[in-house]
DNA sequence: CGGGGATTTGATGCGCCTCAAGCTCCGTGG
DNA sequence: CCACGGAGCTTGAGGCGCATCAAATCCCCG
């Protein structure tokens, strides 16, 4: 299927039907809170899978970030897939794991770490999932991103601009280049989650035919 | 198996070889920064489980917070239950994913509330998991609601204080008493959050009959 | 060339962290 | 039985970081 930029893709509380796996472009995950904030759960890459929930209805809506192409596996096909492929249901239920893992890891960093860290973790978490080197192309505003990190927007245009004085990245716009190699180990992360993401980038070959390479979150 | 207060239950790096149940007293799951400070992940309460990981090592220690009770499940046992059984096998896989999206619950709320809503959102949290109506005693640490929060020990203390203040708690030392009903739904949650910890509530009963009642994170 | 959204920059205030004392409670030894 | 000590907790003062309000600038696109 095909969305356009900003397109709804299921929202809140609509049945929970379906899986998805981006094939390009982006798509974001949010909610709001009680008094009319936007939360962003988070940003989905090519490659990337979303939308599996525990119950009947989803807890978040999903939106395309721009033009994105997206796979949709209906959900008794993923149930019979797990049935029948032992190791299909157990490349599941370690990227299960492996989602939780990471939600959990963004908890303590988001909690602790300051704006600038923030940005800088955020960037660098994009140019991985995109396997880039350094150059980045954001398909999200500056707005989104502040969502996602919990921060103002204009906190986070002041941290580009701290970054790109500091030297460590070069930008204009959405366009970002990473430049320091030593900027890529963020301080504050906890111990252990070098490995762990060394471990994560080496992903295992998935028997999930259809929704190969699952990146989860 | 039986643990003292501050006793280590396993360590950070530690072979993950089995998943544990809370009989009674409290634990918590920590890891360290690499600056040093403290990161409490969780506290698993009478009925709770925790320690199940994705990798072949547990990503974070886990130590009683006083004297606990616990049940320990070996992963092979784990894996032939979820093989023999369906039933159990679906019952993980939900059980998971309701830890998955607690973390998230937690991560929104972390990010975006202040210190009072945080700590009143923690007081209510426990009320709820040890089935109170009001009266709670803690079992934990100013020190250890601190680094569970994200905040200071002095700002734990100061929005005791507020509290009690506002005539929202009685508390005196670790003994707390939650006074105001109005107070119990915290802003700042994402919208559906409370039908969705109604529906927390009413825990289908799960075919895990030695790890029953599965309450995750 | 004009318009409007996205982004950046500036000024100000509030909230939480940090440093620093007191205070309470409880166990221990005199 | 009471003085002592220490850990846990509370309270106070000051400073830094981020949100907020406000305004200027960039840049895309018609």
């Amino acid at each position: 299927m095909q969305t356009a930029g900003d397109g709804v893709i299921y929202a809140q509380e609509d049945p929970a039907q379906s899986v998805y796996q981006v094939i390009s472009g982006a798509v974001r995950t949010l909610s709001h809170t009680d008094d009319g904030r936007r939360i962003i759960h988070g940003f989905h890459l090519p490659g990337e899978i979303f939308g599996l929930e525990r119950e009947k209805l989803h807890l978040c809506s999903a939106e395309a970030v721009c033009d994105a192409r997206l796979v949709r596996c209906g959900r008794a096909r993923l149930q019979a897939l797990a049935d029948e492929d032992l190791r299909a249901a157990e490349a599941m239920w370690w990227w299960l794991l492996l989602s939780r893992d990471r939600t959990a890891e963004r908890l303590h960093f988001l909690t602790r770490a300051n704006a600038i860290d923030k940005v800088a973790d955020f960037l660098i978490d994009i140019a991985q999932r995109t396997g880039s080197d350094g150059r980045i192309e954001l398909p999200m505003s500056r707005y989104d991103i502040a969502d996602y990190l919990g921060l103002s927007p204009e906190t986070v245009s002041r941290a580009f601009s701290a970054l790109r004085d500091k030297g460590l990245i070069a930008c204009r716009g959405r366009t970002v280049v990473i430049l320091e190699a030593g900027f890529r180990r963020i301080p504050a992360r906890t111990r252990g989650a070098a490995r762990q993401a060394e471990a994560d980038r080496s992903l295992r070959p998935s028997p999930l035919a259809p929704l190969a390479v699952a990146q989860p979150q």
